[in-house]
DNA sequence: AACCAGGCGCATA
DNA sequence: TATGCGCATGGT
């Protein structure tokens, strides 16, 4: 993989086993629309930028600083060889029906609050509604970018507000978690920098101290917000496969990468 | 320990 | 246009 700079774009070439659409547009984020055909916009790390793919190259248009392209490399996973990853999956006869049908799918390395929080709001809940929740806090609370574009509002701004002045989110009773999450993060009772790379029962723990984070939210933000491909969130759809493809338990390929593997399993079961 | 609140987009009637 | 369904968590 090499590195081009172009104006104000960054350019990764040799870029493999990526689909902007699947991975932006699969349920693991919530802030992506394609606003002209394959150009998809949003925001991440607070940069506002549109993402074209093309070709092995992919294209990151936007504002950019110093050092910039670290983030993105961070948040596209592409240091982690997916192609290698997916082909060992394959060796599973479901999951190689589930790569073959979606691939290109990765797993997005969001910042940690913002999974935390996007993942509160996602409990029972679908994903127009959900987008529609965390477009409301960043024009809300998040710094104006320009554009109409916001950032995701940090825990310290939020921290300090009560569950009336959320309202205008319209989150209904996730208000008092993200009240809840926001205090706690922000007075450091839970320390998100440490999930990274402590134990993974230990973050797990870390994480359920906060009201309205169980096992499910705790999972999703520990993979989609602190790159632990190894947590395997478990929702209605995962359930389902378990019990109808792998009632003995996930097959040995997967040892490591069981998020990976989720995600192309849950997307091919909600698309097929 | 089973069951329902809570809000809203969606599929179905 | 109306009606019921789904959903993760916490509280009963």
């Amino acid at each position: 993989m090499e590195v081009k700079f172009n104006k104000n774009a960054i350019i990764f070439s040799g870029v493999d086993t990526l689909s902007v659409p699947l991975t932006l547009d699969c349920g693991q984020a919530f802030r992506w629309s394609e606003k002209s055909d394959g150009i998809w916009h949003g925001v991440a790390y607070s940069k506002a930028v549109d993402i074209v793919r093309n070709g092995d190259e992919l294209i990151i248009n936007g504002c950019f600083d110093e050092g910039d392209e670290k983030l993105w490399v961070e948040y596209f996973d592409l240091e982690r060889d997916y192609g290698n990853i997916c082909k060992n999956l394959k060796s599973d006869c479901h999951l190689k029906t589930a790569i073959e049908a979606f691939p290109g799918i990765r797993i997005l390395k969001q910042e940690p609050w913002e999974a935390l929080c996007s993942f509160i709001v996602s409990q029972n809940n679908n994903i127009p509604r959900i987008k529609g929740i965390i477009e409301r806090l960043c024009v809300s609370f998040g710094n104006d970018l320009g554009d109409g574009d916001f950032s995701f509002p940090c825990a310290e701004k939020l921290a300090v507000l009560t569950v009336e002045d959320l309202a205008p989110l319209r989150s209904g009773f996730r208000a008092k978690y993200i009240i809840d999450a926001a205090q706690k993060v922000a007075s450091g009772e839970v320390d998100l920098k440490k999930l990274h790379t402590c134990d993974i029962d230990e973050a797990r723990q870390e994480l359920i101290k906060i009201k309205g984070v169980g096992a499910k939210v705790a999972e999703c933000t520990l993979l989609y917000g602190c790159g632990r491909v190894d947590a395997f969130p478990v929702d209605v759809w995962v359930r389902r496969i378990m019990s109808e493809l792998y009632p003995e338990g996930l097959p040995e390929c997967t040892n490591g990468v069981e998020g990976i593997a989720q995600q192309y399993l849950f997307h091919w079961r909600r698309n097929v």
